[in-house]
DNA sequence: TTCCAAGTAGACCGATCGGGCTACTCTGAC
DNA sequence: GTCAGAGTAGCCCGATCGGTCTACTTGGAA
């Protein structure tokens, strides 16, 4: 692995678990066994660039994984919300979503903030995509990804304030209609779901 | 105004913008014209103790603001929607919710991210009895009123990256079925507010 | 009137911050 | 074989961090 993706990895988990302001270069620099040196040869502006880079590398992340999935929305969304699930549940509600620590840390880094603002916009309309493949109107796709991407952003922090993954559970039923207590990701059967009472 | 409420407040401005950890004592200082020693009078155990007192104050501030509120619980959305939209654009988008800058930093200040779970559950449990008190059951309120506060927090982080009231203005339709557009805050006439497809 | 708790002003501490620097090593292209 | 670019190791810098301290002022209660 490149020391560029090494620095930048680092950065992404150190971004999760104490955000933008709260992560020191000597911090990335142990966490990732690289030189001090290094990261001005990769990122010469210093840390505003690279987390400006690991937030845009985290976001994509996500977006291509977004753009890959071939079910309905709903679906989405409901594998989305079981990943967070597994992954505060993994690390004890220590590690949040990465690109929400850039975008409340755009006071601290702008260029960061940009990138944050641009996976949000990139995420709401990959799912929006999904919405109108699934029959419904430009607006209201939008209203709904738009609702869901929010749900998700605020139940992780809601799930980390509270140390709980209820927060998740309850948007995935109101999202999705889904229980959300299932170790299984998506709808796997072809059994129909119950629709959410919030929806139709 | 007390000492101790004026480092409250500053410290409450300044979570808003720099986060737990970007916010310096120095800062707070300056901001409070306090000296230095009088943080330590009021707060003996420093920096943890004043961001946990005001997340705590903060938290307290919206829970009563919510308790007093008479209207039913889509009412009581669109409210807190459309004030986060006035304080959004007041400040340029660059004043967030104190409590969830308080969740995002419980790595570094544990007491706080424990006050902004209780704040979080207090203001969930609040929208879920006007749930409650509008017919629905008990459990379909909780879903929705987490849904809601999730919602909320999400939308301020996005509004903030992406220097936008959109996603605040998207939600307001998706839970509310309010436009969001109009500068009132709650249906002041007696007109019969359209259902957003999303309920019912 | 006295006196003490609270507040002010400001120096000071060790630690850490982001960043720059030199010197040395390694490795692949020419 | 040479040489340049990238990486390593580590020291150094000024600034800021949270926190502690002394000295002085002030205002209200005993």
């Amino acid at each position: 692995m490149t020391v560029k993706k090494r620095l930048v990895d680092s950065a992404i988990g150190l971004l999760r678990r104490r955000g933008v302001a709260g992560t020191g270069l000597a911090a990335v620099l142990e966490d990732s066994a690289v030189a001090r040196r290094s990261i001005y040869l990769n990122f010469p502006d210093g840390k505003n660039q690279l987390v400006a880079e690991a937030t845009r590398v985290a976001g994509e992340r996500v977006h291509s994984r977004m753009l890959r999935h071939e079910g309905t929305a709903e679906e989405l969304i409901a594998i989305l919300i079981q990943n967070w699930i597994k992954e505060l549940q993994q690390t004890d509600f220590r590690a949040g979503c990465p690109v929400a620590a850039a975008a409340m840390g755009h006071e601290v880094a702008a260029e960061a903030g940009i990138a944050a603002g641009d996976a949000f916009e990139a995420w709401t309309e990959a799912l929006a995509s999904s919405y109108e493949a699934d029959g419904l109107a430009r607006r209201e796709a939008q209203t709904s990804a738009t609702l869901a991407v929010c749900a998700i952003e605020g139940a992780i922090i809601l799930a980390q304030a509270t140390r709980s993954i209820e927060p998740l559970q309850r948007i995935a039923e109101g999202l999705t209609g889904a229980s959300g207590a299932g170790g299984e990701a998506a709808g796997s059967s072809g059994e129909s779901r119950q629709l959410p009472w919030l929806l139709l």
